[in-house]
RNA sequence: GGGUGAUUAGCUCAGUUGGUCUAGAGCGUCUGGUUUACACCCAGAAGGUCACAGGUUCGACUCCUGUAUCACCCACCA
């Protein structure tokens, strides 16, 4: 068959991937004896698009795959797709206002409704970013995918809220949390930004003291004042004094509470406190005992505590507040220079409020968890598992990231206020006195129970993927098992789990990695992973954040895709990218590496060429024999970058792998190699190169190798990507020695090149060269076909000792001298100029090295080869010289 | 305020234990070219005091200290 000039992506890759899919080679098989090599994708937003973002984890995590696959592991990619619940809530809360006029869906709806609208919607998406995830060629393992409201998912969520609950981990209580008064939920402490906003900066008069704020409209309730013990400006105070000052609605009876949490030199030192709308307040009233009051209601609006002021939302209350204070003669100032970092939704949804509300909590400070023999609390086991190497981040300086914020963790509120995600597995019914509550995984028997109204933060369950993914769904209603039960009885559970390598981008390495570290070793008494590999940002050229609302920032890979092919875009999520480092993605990169996809093509095109030309199948093709020194060299190349490629992607450096393939293949195979290669063919070697070519570059450009595989496997192979990964056999010394030999070939024939150029003699002109050699005779004569050819080279005469030649341009290389005879066209002065560049060159080489060498102190400190590498270079630079030398003295 | 990273050719970036680095690649620029695959190509050229200042060393892009600029993360100021 014979392929087109130019490499079509379109043409192939939905037919590869369908068969690949199809003939089952991307599932795992558990009853394998072969050593497993698992990741689990990081489930993407069920509601998404496919972005740079995916398009980069789908890669990475595909070539790791696809190598360990190769390389006769039982290779399991699980695929999946997360409910993201605040996210997909809101979604599709926005879509029912927009499109269907309903003001309020969850007034109108009601619970079971909306959850039942939303599930809808998620599953039409949800096949939207499957489509997508094919289209980037993964390999995953379809027929396990899995989406984290799964039956079977929901079963281990609620296990181990029990679990944990039974331990005293999860606990309910009064605590201040982070309120977003727009999506009527609280949101977790990694969800918030901060953003930095200039705001009026008051200062008012509080009975003998003076308070600084710029939310005046929560400080109806304020009656503490609080100042450091150590200030001397207010010695005269202690804790507990009381007195009386004239406020918003009137006096207020006030108490003065020293802390240390006050920093003396901001503002006037003093500040009254809001328990219950603020962190540090908060902590400070629980220090002190202290009354909290609330202020501000759930809906953003001022409480009945605020007098006239009540019902009022809060931008509103602000000023006026403000006005009323000035006209009591209580505003002593306003800065309104003063800029503050405001807390926001990350989502873009509006300000947090801090609020005092009844919630689900973890408790990571309470040591309950059995590690090596003593018990360490959730903290610790983050702690211990990374600190002592069970887990390697890579890359490693992230690791001092993650301990950083473990220091600061607080216990994390897992409730959220809205519909859709896991229940909370907990029931109350209000009996005579006390409430009584049950906790378990199906309701409770007996009347009038009501299941908490909350959900739990959708990290909850995405913490437990690695694992809650590999149980048997069919146990899923079986309420005898026991969590323990189930993981034993899930052979995909004890075959594949811990998971080898954990990748993606570091932005989640809070969010997610390090609950799943916590959540995974409590509940399974194992770490979920044992390698956590994280990539950076993708940016645009400028280095800026790409942002859906500025599109022309935006690089959607479906539009690359069908334009330069998913081959030539994962190339390009990886070449030049190193872990953990953000990178910049433009679209001359990405045609770079489709430029690079065709050159694989069409050297693989040339070969059936030669082979069609000679009547042969590849097919048919088994065994090869070197025959000229380019055939030795290409053997002994050929084996460096087997095991260049493979120690790389053992080691997790992609890219230093892609690399060294892609130079191998374009500067030394086509551009070398094939050329000299022509007109005498060596089939058998160019077919067997060609495969393990194709074989090493199958896990970063899976489709284009694929396809050509086709074409060039023997009988009896299958796909390419079930096949073995290509053994490195370490090269000899004959081997070394023909690469060696090989180069000076190339160095001979680049000479000639130049030689040619600076004299600027016509293309496709013949030339006369002569050769001065005192070692390279026979070789030379053995190459000489070649270099004619390559060169166009008419006569090519190998000397061994040199006259005075006339009428010559020259050049000089480690013992040899090439002279391109060229009756009437030498330029004389052209020659001369390059030599005296040439010359200045050496010459600057030539005194460092002599410096060098006479340094008493480098000759005794150095080690000895590198003193008699340096020996050995300035001989060579003083024969080239002296060559340098005697051919100015034949020119004048 | 605490921390991390970056700073190498016009642009985007490699450079893993300090010595073949006399610092590379791709893109871009310039010159020349249809030679048995490939113009998504081939052959060349120009272009860098490796941010700056010290230090360690026989030797520093590489290690240490400091400075500057940029980026990011954490904490959060009433």
């Amino acid at each position: 068959m014979s392929l087109s000039k130019a490499y079509d992506p379109k043409t192939c890759e939905d037919r590869i991937y369908k068969m690949w899919e199809e003939s089952g080679a991307f599932e795992a098989d558990v009853k394998s004896v072969r050593e497993p090599f698992v990741i689990s994708m990081p489930p993407p937003n069920a509601t998404g698009e496919l972005h740079l973002g995916h398009a980069c984890f789908l890669t990475i995590e595909d070539v790791f795959i696809r190598f360990n696959r190769m390389c006769g592991k039982e290779a399991l990619w699980l695929p999946g797709t997360d409910h993201a619940s605040i996210a997909t809530e809101s979604v599709v809360i926005r879509k029912i206002q927009q499109e269907e006029g309903i003001a309020d869906p969850r007034a109108t709806f009601g619970r079971t409704e909306l959850v039942r609208r939303i599930a809808e919607y998620v599953e039409k998406s949800r096949g939207t970013i499957r489509g997508q995830i094919r289209k980037m060629g993964s390999s995953c393992d379809w027929s396990r995918e899995r989406f984290t409201l799964d039956p079977i998912l929901s079963r281990c969520v609620n296990e181990v809220f029990v679990k944990m609950y039974r331990d005293g981990l999860i606990y309910r209580g009064h605590r201040i949390v982070n309120w977003d008064p727009k999506l009527q939920t609280t949101v977790s402490d990694d969800e918030i930004v901060y953003v930095e906003e200039k705001a009026p900066f008051y200062t008012f008069q509080y009975g003998p003291f003076q308070i600084s704020t710029s939310r005046p409209e929560t400080k109806f309730g304020d009656k503490y004042v609080v100042m450091h013990p150590d200030d001397p400006r207010y010695a005269q105070y202690k804790t507990g004094d009381t007195f009386t000052a004239e406020w918003i609605n009137g006096p207020v009876v006030a108490t003065v509470i020293k802390d240390k949490v006050i920093d003396p030199n901001f503002g006037t030192g003093v500040m009254t406190i809001t328990p219950w709308h603020d962190h540090i307040d908060f902590d400070l009233a629980e220090r002190h005992d202290l009354t909290k009051e609330q202020i501000i209601g759930f809906d953003g609006k001022l409480l009945p505590i605020a007098g006239e002021f009540a019902e009022l939302p809060i931008e509103k209350a602000r000023p006026e507040v403000v006005e009323k204070l000035k006209q009591k003669g209580l505003l002593i100032k306003v800065d309104e220079q003063y800029v503050h970092r405001v807390a926001k939704n990350h989502r873009g949804t509006g300000v947090i409020e801090p609020q005092i509300k009844e919630q689900w909590f973890i408790d990571v400070n309470k040591a309950v968890v059995p590690w090596e023999r003593r018990m360490l609390s959730l903290k610790e086991i983050m702690q211990e598992t990374v600190r002592t190497k069970s887990i390697v981040i890579i890359p490693e300086r992230f690791e001092k990231t993650y301990f950083h914020w473990i220091d600061n963790l607080r216990d994390w509120c897992i409730s959220r206020q809205i519909w859709w995600g896991h229940r909370v597995p907990v029931w109350y019914k209000q009996g005579a006195g006390a409430m009584d509550m049950h906790v378990g995984l199906q309701p409770p028997e007996g009347e009038g129970f009501e299941q908490d109204p909350d959900t739990l933060d959708t990290w909850f369950s995405s913490a437990l993927w690695t694992w809650s993914t590999l149980i048997d769904p069919s146990l899923v209603d079986d309420f005898s098992l026991s969590l323990e039960d189930l993981l034993k009885k899930s052979g995909d559970f004890q075959k594949f789990h811990p998971t080898q390598v954990m990748e993606t981008g570091y932005d989640i390495l809070f969010f997610w990695v390090a609950r799943m570290i916590l959540m995974t070793t409590y509940a399974t008494g194992d770490i979920p992973f044992e390698t956590v590999y994280l990539h950076g940002l993708i940016r645009t050229r400028d280095g800026k954040k790409m942002s859906k609302s500025d599109p022309s920032t935006m690089i959607d890979p479906l539009d690359i895709i069908p334009k330069y092919g998913a081959d030539a875009l994962r190339l390009s999520m990886i070449v030049g990218q190193s872990p953990g480092a953000d990178s910049r993605l433009y679209e001359e990169k990405i045609a770079g590496y489709r430029n690079f996809i065709n050159k694989l093509w069409n050297a693989s095109r040339f070969v059936l060429m030669q082979c069609e030309q000679a009547k042969v199948e590849p097919s048919g093709i088994d065994g090869f024999e070197a025959k000229t020194l380019a055939d030795r060299a290409l053997l002994h190349e050929l084996h460096c970058v087997v095991a260049d490629v493979t120690q790389s992607l053992q080691n997790y450096r992609l890219s230093e792998a892609g690399d060294r393939l892609y130079s191998f293949v374009w500067d030394f195979f086509c551009d070398w190699y094939l050329e000299l290669s022509k007109g005498e063919a060596n089939i058998p070697l160019l077919v067997s190169a060609v495969r393990t070519i194709l074989q090493l570059a199958h896990p970063y450009c899976p489709f284009v190798t694929e396809e050509l595989w086709s074409s060039f496997r023997k009988e009896g192979d299958g796909m390419l990507i079930r096949h073995p990964w290509p053994t490195a056999v370490a090269s000899d010394a004959q081997g070394q020695a023909a690469a060696g030999n090989f180069q000076i070939i190339v160095d001979v024939i680049t000479a000639i090149r130049k030689l040619r150029s600076d004299q600027s003699v016509e293309p496709g002109k013949q030339v006369d060269v002569t050769i001065v050699t005192s070692k390279h005779k026979d070789l030379l004569a053995s190459e000489q076909e070649h270099i004619k050819r390559i060169s166009r080279v008419g006569t090519l005469h190998i000397a061994i000792k040199s006259g005075n030649i006339q009428n010559v341009a020259s050049a000089f290389l480690t013992d040899l001298e090439v002279h391109l005879s060229l009756e009437g066209l030498i330029d004389i002065e052209k020659e001369r100029a390059g030599l005296e560049k040439e010359r200045s060159q050496l010459q600057g080489y030539l005194a460092a090295s002599q410096a060098k060498l006479q340094d008493d102190t480098f000759i005794s400190r150095a080690p000895e080869r590198v003193v008699q590498a340096e020996r050995e270079k300035m001989k060579e630079i003083e024969q080239k010289l002296s060559k340098i030398e005697e051919r100015f003295k034949s020119l004048s």
